[in-house]
RNA sequence: AGGACUAUAGCUCAGUUGGUUAGAGCGCUACCUUGACAUGGUAGAGGUCGGCAGUUCGAAUCUGCCUAGUCCUACCA
């Protein structure tokens, strides 16, 4: 083996190895256990979040697969209609041409062409991160059979009385001209003005305090041309008698009346409102109330109308409403609108004032630019029909969210929740399956021959709705539809309900929401009861650099996971980083950032390195700020990991690499290496030291703790405690205390049969815990070392999941060796703060103790002396003279090192003194406590007893230090 | 405006149903190239657990208020 750990040497072909055996694929034995993937963009690329969903995901399938489920874990992407449809829009505007220019086919061609250019990068990407995901079962959402659901889901939803089409205001993005759901739609703190205008009265009215008009105020003036009314709070003693009356709208001389509505703050501003129904969400409710009529005065790139469209409230058209605008702004984009009806109003005298105001400006969350309420014609799921079902499913716990504390942010949605803008006006995705007959009719069918017979339509010209779904419509489909749904397949009975979700809280409306819903709907047992589409949803937090801020590629922190795999230069970096930008205003500030906090660019750490490292990460949080220096020490733990198992080969194999004799032969002769190594044929009696039996112990106690950890999704705690036992207890101790047994020329056969065995069998099975956390280092090693341990198979992949064993744990063992382990590091410590060289073998007298202790001594002395250095060790005599000695304590027994010569008699008094500190600082807490009688009446008995045992113990040791400290001062 | 979450060592984070001398990694200090590993070893230093009250024999942990920060939802024209 290298002496450094190479990641990069062993990673690819790994992979590669496991996925042409086919490995990753469902055994068909065992219960089954599945995961979705959360199907990222087709023409993205992953960055650290998926990086992170990737690890836990992998490392629950790879856990449960182990312990022998029939595991399918699927992988796929999505169709991310607007983003996709931008880019390639983007690269065809490079060349001048425009989607219009190539018509909806050619275009559609051009968008297939890029997904298959750019649809590997992802694929590549989760390989290269060693998921186990079953790419013979890879969906894409706009596959056939992906098509095929979504296209049946959309009818029947209908049937059911699910959608309906309707023209409403939604969410309309004037520069990629489509609509989008709420949830796309960003509300940003930004400055602007609150003009305040002056709109006449009509008919000579006059207000309260005799002034011809009243004060409205707006963050957007244009709209005004599409005021239909003018509204005040009907409590408002200041309009009562302007309530019913008309104002004459300036610009534009339409009549409109001011009516009454509770909607109205009297508070803001002059508590008179101008009401826009066609262009504001809240005055197109109160238009509802009041009759008003819709009157749109903008295009689809919200630029001013020549003519307005006016509708009714139902969305018919209106005949009695003017739609006359003044002509000086048809035409004129939005903003610049603005500035030009503002001008106006000041040279009519009708600009009251401009103030500075703070509002919530509403932007598409893909285009960035600003989003106009807007009268279309869509279609929509109606949502609270099927958020009923998804609620009682979350409540009655079929569905738990982990951590809880989610379930109250989806119900809190989940029962506020508003009907769902289905129809996006693109050309990428799936079209909707509706066609209209010549009168404007419409109908929903599977496909256009169907429509005709359903609905007896014969050769009637017909015509497919232009637009397409939404993709979170598909996405909302996805445990079932790519398990085959429609179809009753297999694969659907096997695997549906998926066990585990693993997704981020930022689209848990997005997508876990609606995902409940559909599938609570259209996936049912035999006994019609709905399946939810998995039974926990782990919720992970959000990754974020080291300044905690959020990853995007407008801020230029993002990081590709492989660069941390496999390193990349600062040069390399600040390219990337700067390349592409929508904003390339901003590369300047981006790189010198990035130059920063990457001066050295960042080095290769592998995957395993990186993969333990998310996991480590993976506390209930919310935040998780990546910290390289973390990552770091995970590499060193991989490295670490490595030279134990050299330590660990070059004591059981022999230097041509045969194997020594480690118990795997069993009772037999076969296989005995009496040829190479002397064994005595047919002899297999092993003898386990007393390291053997603490580390087989604690082994037993690290698979418990994993277990448990896995169980509860603490993945944090689970990569901590194996962390712990391999570095802190096998290769800080156990290895250590395995060199005297291993070295001892007088050891019998037995006892290093029993160290051999224990040193590669408790190795191999560390690796199995920590295969599906680091699955490359383990693969790789565990080639080696089963054959040692007496194991067979192909790949450490599928090896049973170590189980802890009750009957193995030891605890008397586990008592000597902490003993054991106070007496070393109390040499240690002595040595330390005398400045002793660890080089310099010691003489250590020992005293007091129990006699137990005395016998651990005994048994014990071989390890002793080599972890602490020690030339001679001696139990005294109770009746006789200690000499002057630098001392620890550990437990009741005193360890002594002599002074003679060694010792400088002030740092020992400095040294004794610290202790004497840290133990009466102990002692009055204690004393304080059990001085106090309502402890003593009312805490637990064993509480009160610990409290006692501790205090006597401190006492004692105070006494004994006190003493030493008293005859060293004397001299 | 409503709600949620967070606040523990210089940094990144653990701390299980209230009972520890409050832990880990990184960083820091000193010493050490001893036959797995300097991507290492040994020994250390470092925290009045954001603040104030309360409940309790006992609070990092439970309750309330305050402060700071993050986020979500809704929204004032």
């Amino acid at each position: 083996m290298e002496k450094t750990y190479q990641p990069h040497a062993i990673e690819r072909s790994w992979y590669e190895t496991w996925e042409k055996k086919g490995y990753f694929a469902p055994t068909g034995q065992g219960d089954p256990y599945c995961i979705m993937i959360p199907p990222p963009n087709v023409t993205g690329s992953l960055h650290m979040g998926h990086g992170f969903n990737n690890a836990i995901m992998d490392c629950l399938i790879r856990y449960q697969r182990m312990k022998g489920r029939n595991t399918l874990w699927q992988p796929g992407c999505d169709h991310a209609g607007i983003a996709t449809q931008m880019v390639v829009e983007r690269q065809l505007g490079a060349q001048g041409v425009s989607r219009h220019d190539l018509g909806r086919e050619k275009f559609l061609d051009k968008v297939w062409e890029w997904k298959e250019a750019s649809g590997g990068t992802i694929t590549g990407q989760i390989r290269r991160l060693g998921s186990s995901v079953d790419w013979s079962r890879e969906r894409f959402t706009m596959d056939e059979g992906l098509s095929e659901a979504v296209k049946e889901a959309f009818v029947r939803l209908h049937e059911d009385g699910l959608i309906y089409r309707g023209k409403r205001l939604v969410n309309w993005d004037p520069k990629l001209h489509t609509a989008i759901s709420d949830l796309e739609v960003e509300n940003l703190d930004e400055k602007g003005n609150l003009w305040h205008f002056r709109y006449p009265l009509a008919d000579g009215a006059t207000t309260a305090d005799g002034k011809d008009h009243i004060v409205v105020a707006t963050t957007r003036p244009e709209t005004m041309l599409g005021d239909a009314a003018v509204a005040v709070h009907p409590e408002d003693e200041r309009y009562q008698n302007l309530i019913g009356q008309f104002v004459l709208l300036p610009l534009v001389n339409r009549r409109i009346p001011i009516v009454a509505d509770d909607y109205v703050d009297r508070e803001f501003g002059t508590g008179c409102v101008k009401i826009t129904p066609a262009h504001d969400f809240n005055d197109y409710e109160v238009g509802k109330r009041h009759g008003l009529p819709l009157i749109n005065v903008l295009d689809r790139d919200a630029a001013i109308l020549a003519s307005a469209q006016v509708f009714n409230i139902d969305g018919t058209p209106n005949h009695e409403q003017d739609p006359t605008l003044p002509g000086a702004y048809a035409g004129q984009d939005r903003f610049e609108a603005r500035k030009a009806i503002v001008a106006e109003f000041e040279r009519l005298g009708l600009l009251e004032k401009v103030d500075d105001h703070a509002l919530k400006v509403p932007r598409g969350d893909r285009s960035g630019v600003v989003i106009e309420p807007w009268l279309t014609d869509q279609w929509y799921v109606s949502t609270k029909a099927l958020a009923e079902p998804a609620i009682k499913a979350v409540e009655n716990g079929e569905i738990q969210f982990v951590p809880k504390q989610y379930e109250n942010m989806y119900f809190a949605w989940m029962r506020d929740i508003q009907d769902w803008c289905i129809s996006r006006q693109l050309w990428w995705g799936h079209r909707i399956p509706a066609w209209y007959d010549a009168q404007g009719n419409v109908y929903v069918g599977r496909d256009e021959a169907e429509v005709r017979a359903k609905y007896s339509l014969g050769d009637a010209p017909l015509h497919q709705d232009e637009d397409v779904l939404d993709t979170w419509f598909s996405s909302a489909l996805w445990t079932f539809s790519t398990l085959g749904w429609p179809q009753n397949t297999d694969a659907l009975k096997a695997f549906h309900s998926t066990d585990v979700l693993v997704t981020g809280f930022d689209i848990i409306f997005f997508w876990v929401a609606r995902m409940i819903m559909m599938t609570l709907h259209f996936m049912k047992d035999e006994d019609g009861k709905p399946q939810v589409p998995f039974k926990y949803v782990y919720v992970h937090g959000l990754v974020r650099d080291s300044q905690g801020h959020k990853m995007s590629k407008s801020k230029g922190n993002v990081l590709d996971p492989l660069d941390l795999i496999d390193g990349i230069t600062l040069e390399d970096l600040v390219q990337k980083r700067t390349a592409n930008m929508m904003q390339p205003q901003l590369a300047a500030k981006i790189e010198k950032q990035t130059r920063k906090e990457f001066p050295e660019g960042i080095a290769s750490y592998g995957t395993d390195a990186l993969r333990f490292t998310f996991c480590s990460l993976a506390s209930t949080g919310r935040d998780i700020k990546f910290d390289m220096g973390r990552m770091e020490g995970y590499r060193n733990f991989c490295n670490k990991i490595w030279n134990a198992a050299r330590y660990v080969l070059m004591n059981t194999e022999h230097e041509d690499g045969s194997p020594r004799d480690c118990g795997q032969f069993g009772g037999d002769a076969q296989g005995s290496e009496s040829v190479a190594g002397g064994r005595t044929p047919g002899a297999t009696e092993v003898t386990l030291s007393l390291a053997d039996r603490w580390i087989i112990s604690r082994l037993q106690r690290t698979e418990e703790q994993v277990e448990k950890a896995l169980a509860e999704f603490r993945f944090d705690l689970a990569s901590q405690a194996l962390f712990e036992f391999i570095w802190n207890e096998y290769c800080d101790w156990y290895l250590e205390l395995s060199k005297p047994v291993l070295w001892d020329e007088q050891a019998s056969e037995a006892q290093l049969r029993g160290t051999r065995r224990t040193l590669v069998r408790v190795l191999e099975a560390a690796l199995r815990i920590a295969h599906p956390f680091m699955p490359y280092i383990t693969e790789e090693i565990w080639q080696r070392l089963a054959p040692l341990a007496g194991r067979q198979g192909e790949t450490i992949m599928l090896q049973p999941f170590p189980e802890a064993k009750a009957e193995k744990i030891d605890a008397a063992a586990e008592a000597d060796i902490e003993w054991l382990k106070g007496v070393i590091v109390g040499v240690r410590n002595i040595r330390g703060e005398m400045a002793i060289s660890p080089a310099k073998p010691i003489d250590v007298l020992f005293r007091k103790g129990t006699p137990g202790d005395a016998e651990r001594l005994q048994n014990n002395q071989q390890f002793l002396k080599k972890l602490a250095n020690l030339a001679s060790v001696r139990w005294l005599a109770d009746d006789e003279e200690a000499p002057l000695a630098a001392t620890a304590l550990v437990g009741e027994t005193e360890v002594l090192v002599p002074m003679a010569g060694l010792i400088d008699k002030d740092a020992e008094l400095a040294r004794l003194q610290k202790e004497l500190d840290k133990l009466s600082k102990s002692i009055k807490q204690v004393e304080g406590k059990l001085g106090n009688a309502n402890f003593v009446d009312k805490a637990p008995e064993a509480v009160v007893a610990k409290e006692r045992a501790k205090l006597e113990e401190a006492r004692s040791a105070c006494e004994r230090l006190q003493a030493q400290y008293d005859k060293i001062a004397a001299l």
